[in-house]
DNA sequence: TCCCCTCGAGTTCA
DNA sequence: CTCGAGGGGA
């Protein structure tokens, strides 16, 4: 094929073919009333792609024919979202439901002033004090995988899946296939396009398309996939984007980083706006005001949710005003300002074969119930966990029942109760056992109120118990040893290669035996050596939270090991002086305490440390410069009314310099700042004998700091 | 003293 | 993901 220059009619044609096939798709996906057929359309982007085959120099970066045909790439690339995304918190009843909106009802309220009242979603009745509804976005939640699309300068530049909510796949090569995506941000000026748009979404496979796929599957004798999310996310991690499944769907429901920042007044009108740039919403997003209408909405959504051709598993309401859902905020791991109701988890019944007692690294005993394999939401599942031997009792299970059983969250199944109408003669009570399973300790029996909770192996030497620790200590949140599995450890424990904590780092004395294992060879044991001499420089924080310190976990750990500095620093510290440290109450420290002057304690750490371990931190930069600042690692509070701040600027200002700004007086206060007008704090602080310093006093500090 | 939030621990399947 | 419990603000 000679590749002759395109003449003008070619390149126009190219041209008016890649906007045609630009706007079906948008009718088709956006609008949801497409104007020509599906072979129409296909016989539209045929002729535009020979049209590019002929003259490759007409082939444009964002034209509909990239869709198909890409290059498999290797691998995928893990990237970070550049603003996080965060999950949603459920609930499943209404009362939650209700008391989610009173809070979120609650703090508005507290926020509002005249002034913002206008146009406000937030009716304000009797006054600016009692704000009486909020106005709420209400949409499906569709069973999905949400995706983030970055477009810059109107083009799609890269689609990453959530992953672990700051960093996920780049599936780019996959989701450019899916049509309801466009490749391009539509738009009637240049100056309207945002130059960095990042849409939220879900991808999401019709109940139609799902069921062609399989019998395609079955007639090509391929295994089926089990639910439409599963085959959605398997076409996502296809590395040829040619076996990305046709027929997926997209719909956008939020913002990641957008540059300029818009200026959208309401999560209603940026779907608006996100539509008019090409992207698809779902048609059945509506607006509540206030609680009953949204329950309404659900109530209604439910009735015709088996209608809609696909899956969904909830309601997601979300505070319709920005400005409102900047004042909420979000805790680390979900917004505030948005909440799902799910729908009642689907309910199987199968038959309760056996219970096996799992040792977990605390000890704890802990029932699995085995079942007869059934499908649960998607999934075949044969085992659950019946938490502990008091919840056994309570329900009174019987090997032999017929039991209910459930998907908790669509994930993790929970066994709700037994049939005791379908109680066989011969069903057998679960006897709890009185001795560990592995090393035959007796039991302790934790009790509330005398009731069985928890049956725990009290012997910190229990194999079971050692390995579980171990394969705790090893993992990617705490001592990050690469090599270091739980197939790994289970494979040394039984070796008897490590007895203790202390026996990783006495590893590389044993490299021959580790060689000799089963499937191990020079190659493996020298990385496992390696992994771990590179784990002796996590530091402190990392190493009190991997030991399985009664109520010290990541961040107890990172608490503690910032405000000592060092374990030797930590093991002069008494109870009162751990308790001190931000974060950390009395039990934490008592336990904290207990365990570095417990003989196990002393040896583990006289192990790290003889090993060569980093058993120190960085102190927070808050007592670091303790001599510096008259503010630093200090807990203030604030009181009155204050000449040259505000009561939020200057505790932004004081926590820059080290501070830690709280909302009361107790006797961990270091100090009072008292504007004029100091009430009640300033009496609690005199009694407590806690340091109070008036405006002026403030003012020559913070100078001093400064200078 | 009462709530709210966060942390820790246990957990299933592909 | 969910539970229970510790920590800390109101």
């Amino acid at each position: 094929m000679s590749a002759s220059p395109p003449t003008d009619a070619q390149r126009e044609r190219a041209a008016k073919l890649r906007r045609e096939l630009h706007e079906h798709n948008r009718r088709y996906h956006v609008d949801a009333s497409p104007t020509i057929t599906d072979q129409q359309y296909d016989e539209l982007l045929e002729e535009l792609a020979r049209l590019e085959a002929e003259h490759p120099d007409l082939a444009a970066e964002d034209s509909p024919t990239r869709r198909v045909g890409g290059e498999p790439i290797e691998g995928f690339e893990t990237v970070p979202h550049a603003v996080p995304m965060l999950s949603i918190d459920n609930t499943y009843d209404r009362d939650e439901l209700r008391a989610w909106y009173e809070r979120t009802l609650k703090a508005l309220a507290k926020e509002q002033t005249p002034e913002d009242s206008s146009g406000s979603p937030l009716f304000v009745e009797g006054g600016p004090e009692q704000a009486a509804e909020i106005r709420l976005a209400c949409e499906p939640k569709v069973d999905g995988v949400a995706l983030s699309l970055r477009y810059e300068n109107g083009s799609l530049v890269r689609a990453v899946t959530r992953g672990d909510g700051t960093r996920g796949d780049d599936v780019t090569h996959n989701v450019r296939t899916i049509r309801a995506i466009p490749l391009a941000l539509r738009a009637s000026t240049e100056a309207e396009r945002p130059a960095v748009l990042e849409a939220r979404g879900e991808v999401f496979m019709p109940d139609d398309v799902f069921t062609e796929v399989n019998r395609q599957r079955e007639a090509e004798g391929l295994d089926l996939f089990m639910n439409p999310r599963n085959s959605t996310a398997g076409s996502l991690k296809q590395k040829d984007p040619a076996k990305v499944v046709r027929g997926l769907r997209f719909f956008a429901h939020g913002l990641g980083e957008v540059e300029p920042a818009e200026a959208f007044a309401s999560h209603g009108g940026f779907l608006a706006a996100l539509r008019e740039f090409g992207l698809p919403t779902n048609p059945a997003i509506d607006t509540a005001s206030g609680f009953d209408e949204a329950w309404r909405y659900i109530e209604n959504f439910d009735q015709r949710r088996g209608e809609l051709g696909y899956a969904t598993d909830g309601v997601v309401l979300k505070v319709d005003r920005l400005a409102d859902q900047a004042v909420l905020g979000a805790t680390s791991k979900s917004p505030r300002w948005c909440v799902a109701f799910k729908f009642p988890a689907e309910r199987v019944r199968t038959v309760l074969r056996g219970v096996e007692v799992q040792v977990g690294k605390t000890g704890k005993l802990t029932p699995r119930a085995v079942m007869d394999p059934v499908l649960v939401a998607g999934t075949t599942v044969r085992h659950a966990t019946l938490h502990n031997f008091g919840e056994v009792a309570r329900k009174d299970l019987r090997v032999g029942d017929t039991v209910v059983i459930e998907k908790a969250g669509e994930i993790i199944p929970q066994v709700i109760e037994a049939v005791v109408d379908e109680r066989p003669e011969d069903a057998k009570p679960i006897a709890p056992p009185d001795a560990c399973p592995v090393c035959a300790t007796g039991v302790q029996i934790e009790t509330v109120e005398d009731q069985e909770t928890a049956r725990y192996c009290p012997n910190p030497d229990c194999p079971a118990q050692l390995r579980e620790r171990l394969i705790h200590f090893a993992g990617r949140k705490q001592m990050d040893i690469d090599a270091l599995g739980d197939k790994t450890v289970h494979q040394l424990v039984d070796a008897g290669l490590l007895t203790s904590i202390g026996d990783v780092f006495r590893l590389h004395e044993k490299r021959d035996a580790i060689v000799a294992l089963d499937r191990m060879a020079e190659k493996k044991a020298d990385n496992l050596l390696a992994g771990i001499e590179a784990s002796k420089a996590r530091g402190l924080a990392r190493v009190l939270g991997s030991l399985t310190i009664r109520h010290v976990g990541g961040s107890g750990g990172k608490a503690i090991a910032r405000g000592f500095g060092s374990l030797d620093a930590l093991r002069a510290a008494d109870v009162e002086a751990i308790a001190a440290v931000d974060d950390i109450g009395p039990i934490t420290a008592a336990s904290l305490h207990d365990f570095l002057h417990s003989d196990a304690g002393r040896t583990v750490f006289d192990d790290l440390s003889a090993a060569g371990v980093d058993l120190t931190e960085p102190m927070a930069a808050a007592s670091r410069e303790s001599t510096e600042s008259p503010f630093a690692g200090r807990k203030i509070v604030l009181t009155g009314t204050l000449e040259s701040f505000t009561r939020p600027d200057l505790a932004e200002k004081l926590e820059s310099l080290g501070a830690k700004v709280t909302g009361s007086v107790s006797k961990n206060t270091d100090l009072l700042i008292a504007g004029e007008a100091a009430g009640s704090k300033l009496d609690k602080a005199a009694r407590l004998g806690v340091e109070v310093w008036d405006e002026a006093k403030l003012l020559e500090a913070l100078a001093e700091t400064a200078g």
